[in-house]
DNA sequence: AATGAATGAGCATTCATTCAT
DNA sequence: TATGAATGAATGCTCATTCAT
């Protein structure tokens, strides 16, 4: 999961956490190829051989940004999620927390939507999608079987999810006038209308679970 | 929207489709940095030579691409759409349009998901976008003015819409087993529940308006 | 054997002949490692491209310099020796063919000699180098059976001989004021003496089997 | 001859032996420009600064290895030589001691065969040989001033002598399953013969002087 | 004496673009 | 129209060397 196998002092760790932060930001802007490790060292008025001492090559780390960051979004969607049993609460729980996770992390979903269509990355990060795929499939089969949702291809839902997460956690922030829980709440809105699970007007909890 | 103005031969106009049939398949398989001229002129055995007499340069053949591109999509909305007034019968046509022909055309389609997060082409695929969601937001307002869906941001659920119908016309139709119109008819449901648009158990219908 | 899969125009042609002339001359010089592909082409006043549209990379090219020569001089030898059955006359007219290409290949005798201390190239020049030897071992075994040289180790003798002819070949003729000729009979005796493949004072030959 | 002037302690002087030694080992295998000064401290498990605490600089350690090397070769040289005066005595002596110690110093020997043909170090090399070639001549030229073997040119016969010498002692022990006193016996036998030194069929001492 | 970190010139290679023929 | 050839800036990466600690 490390990039370069070396111990490193306080300086150099911070070095490297920099090195992450500023990479992330020039990929975010404008996508692995159009950013050169130039561009990325000169932004922070260091030599080029710095990056190769904290990286074995551009490739790793962005792999290794990817690999991360879904990690890191796994972790807390799992963690928002086990505060109930209840598919009604769980599924709103963990959209939620994607939205939230997406909208704090606006530059590395950017990432993953390089990725995805990037000849040498586009394996790894639908890997990596993969795995949010499956646990959300996992909360879907779930919900079916308790009656909640309405039964169908849990596949197709749980990729539909995620594309209106992504979709509107990012670019429904921009434009908007909207603040981010009213953005999130029409999320929950859409998407447990459209898995059929809201029968009648209750409203699904509209306070995140922190 | 030309992109060399040179009146062309019929055998002319023969080599430019056939550039921009190849250079459509090339993006999509690898991107487009990733993609040379030479690896568009080698497909088609000529010189490189040819592409430049038939182009002005790599950017005006992929911005072509992606406006020619989104004039047919809204064209073939269009043409969906205009059979009735009935804004639950035009929302789902809408979107089965956008569906076929997002199946019919994934390279362009791999294309424009290339377009939008790259430095150069993304204010242009963001603008040609905004030209999908501009009809689905009209289509939106009347739905709700007619009392047919529920009150709410039509920006954000003519993005919403958008984001189902990419991922699972595109990579839906790979990990399944499921026919086109089986996915085509989740994605009417998914989307139309979620805008709060079928009221008991009323389907709509399932045939595609072709 | 050649290069880049490319037909070539004339002009081309003699670019890549250029080119291979001007690489030996510069590797020569200062080693593979030392030549930069700048050197080459700066030598030659053209752009960094023109090697790359000849060649597919430095190291392609030092390994087909090898080939061509280690292919030449075989061909040299053989040429040189097929007059005659009598192993008294073939193996001093190998000796006399291998010194004398070496004297007018001293470029490329030169590249054998870094290739065969270098890690990459190593075993490419082993490679080659086995099939002199193996040629010299078959005269060497030949004219022993014929009683014309004393029974002993061929490989070792083989290796003696290229040594010999190595050595004096390119060096001998530098610090000395001797011509090439008065060098290449040095060479012919020491080995046949070496051998034990003179009896008597008989002298070799002195002229170059043409 | 020393590399940095600085009085060392003993772990200093057990330091830059262990340098010197891992140095010669990395060079021997992979080449003097393929070696970096990383892969060096690496293999001793210590951080760059040490390298340039006892080195000024690669170049100036590896000039120190070939002179030191040569030094060593000429001491044991000029020992193995010293026990008689007679040409035929000491002759057979220099090759046996030459051999002995190219076959003990394997890796300094290809440092050798490296430096020769190498841009920086090729001058160094060579006149680092030709004293070797010196000490070769004036053995040989008394000897033909007693008549013990043929005349002819001295230099040319030193270079012949070596080029054997170094080929058989390094790349004769390899592939042949033959021990080193035979092999020493044979370069012995055609070096001696090859200079006309063997009447009849004596046998030059096949006890190595040690 | 030693280390981790940093430097920056240099290298092999790629590729959009141009141009003579 | 079309081609083969050429250009040269840019890229990812290496490595000898330096330096603060």
């Amino acid at each position: 999961m490390v990039a370069v196998d070396r111990s490193l002092t306080p300086r150099g760790e911070e070095r490297r956490a920099q090195l992450l932060e500023v990479a992330t930001a020039r990929f975010a802007e404008r996508g692995y190829r159009a950013t050169s490790i130039a561009d990325i060292v000169d932004s922070m008025g260091v030599g080029k051989g710095v990056f190769y001492w904290y990286f074995r090559s551009k490739e790793e780390l962005f792999g290794y940004l990817l690999s991360a960051g879904m990690t890191d979004l796994r972790r807390c969607q799992l963690a928002a999620v086990s505060h109930s049993d209840d598919p009604l609460v769980r599924i709103p729980a963990a959209i939620r927390a994607a939205v939230r996770w997406a909208a704090e992390h606006q530059q590395l979903t950017a990432l993953f939507e390089f990725a995805h269509r990037d000849a040498t990355f586009g394996p790894l990060a639908r890997r990596l999608q993969d795995l949010l795929i499956d646990d959300a499939v996992n909360e879907l089969r779930a919900a079916m079987d308790a009656g909640a949702i309405r039964r169908g291809d849990p596949i197709g839902q749980a990729r539909a999810i995620l594309a209106v997460t992504d979709a509107l956690a990012t670019h429904g922030l921009h434009d908007a006038h909207r603040s981010i829980d009213e953005v999130t709440d029409d999320i929950v809105v859409f998407c447990l209308d459209g898995l059929g699970g809201r029968k009648g007007s209750s409203v699904p909890s509209l306070k995140p679970a922190v």
